[in-house]
DNA sequence: CGCAAAGCTTGATGCTCATCAAGACCTGAA
DNA sequence: TTCAGGTCTTGATGAGCATCAAGCTTTGCG
């Protein structure tokens, strides 16, 4: 373990957002970032602090939350590798509007505001790519906004449960849960109480099976029903 | 009335977006653009329609929406004069998201998509403010989620007041309501009867005074303690 | 002006989901 | 293995808000 650290060049190549670019202009941008470790459950940073850059997930998960003054949380969203967040507020020059801390041992690239915007040249593929993702971003937010707005509880858990579904080795639908089921109730906006009484109402009916982070999915058709 | 039809390029010249723009240019972009008159109640698209470029609204008001298959309507949301909407679709090349339609006789320019990407010093500049914008965007669509998972329904209408507080000229703080109150009501994701109550009640509590779509403020400080 | 239609209010009822509380299960460390 | 820490489940209860239904008030139009 812990031989080399990955290069930052290389690990920036694979990113969506710098795929274009060839060596020697990754290598400047590289120039303008850390990579910063992050032990399951550190923060990385609170609600109103300064941005002066976006980051990157290299691997692990990043919790981006809310709190209420009650204490409660709520998750807005999980990223994962390859996933970037930060940029609008990197833009807007506004301090955090969310709270963020590592799910599980994470690595993230930190890339600093002003050394993006060296060569016009750089500008204009890299703003197109940016526009791009955010507008990924804004649909995916608008689709929440709807979500919450107009389903009830089970239909966003299965809602959930279909997006990140998947046929494993054995042919079977299967999801396999990406965080704990506290943070997936807050990341679904109900309870961990509610969202395990729905897993197991849905295990009831026969719909899925659960085991644990496990879940099978017998009846895709079925749930793709009851979706809407 | 409607003597000559307002210039195009004049009414661009007035939008963030284009105010670096000099005369020449934004009658190029003006040759990509058309103006379209909307009565109250028109819609403007559907869910689902394709989506070559994106709206401003010169005045009037335009309501975003999404409907349940139940047939329920959620105001995503009300857009005015000197804002846009549909760029995030357009970069996406997907069908627009949501339902579009005039709330009152309302005025919008349709900017093409092509017309858009010309040279590439137009590019960048209007690269930078629409990652502005649509930074600006997301970042009230996080707090909307926010809003909407942390807070209850008196909360988010106290929240909602106290955004479109204005002083008039008596002095006194003053809120008048931008739509009618099933439109806001879906807006804060509740319906028209809560509504109604929640006024009413903050009313009888000496709060504010509610006479029609004018409310007045009479405690902003006692107001501002029950948000958050 | 007077009527119809739309918009808004008010009341009675009930569903969905949060809350509180307790116990079962897992996980890792000594 | 055992114990202590979390994590998850299960049950009982109730708050908050939607729904349904009816009356009221405003708006717009012939």
């Amino acid at each position: 373990m812990s031989a080399t650290p990955p290069k930052t060049e290389l690990l920036l190549s694979h990113l969506p957002l710098f795929n274009e670019f060839d060596h020697e202009e990754l290598a400047r941008i590289a120039g303008g970032t850390h990579q910063k470790h992050l032990a399951k459950g550190e923060t990385l940073f609170r609600k109103g602090e300064p941005c002066n850059g976006f980051y990157m997930v290299v691997y692990g998960q990043i919790k981006l939350s809310v709190h209420a003054p009650s204490g409660a949380e709520k998750v807005i969203e999980i990223i994962g590798p390859g996933q970037s967040f930060g940029e609008a507020v990197m833009f807007l020059e506004r301090p955090y509007p969310v709270f963020s801390q590592a799910l599980s041992d994470s690595l993230v690239v930190h890339i600093a505001k002003a050394s993006l915007f060296g060569e016009a040249r750089h500008d204009i593929r890299m703003a197109r790519k940016m526009l791009a993702g955010m507008s990924m971003k804004l649909h995916r937010l608008v689709n929440d906004v709807e979500t919450y707005s107009l389903q009830s509880s089970m239909q966003r858990v299965i809602g959930f449960l279909l997006q990140n579904e998947g046929t494993d080795h054995t042919g079977q639908v299967h999801v396999s849960l990406p965080a704990g089921k506290a943070v997936i109730a807050s990341r679904l906006n109900i309870t961990p109480e509610t969202f395990s009484r729905i897993l197991h109402d849905l295990g009831a009916s026969g719909l899925i099976t659960v085991q644990g982070k496990d879940i099978v999915i017998n009846d895709l058709e079925k749930m793709r029903g009851f979706e809407k």
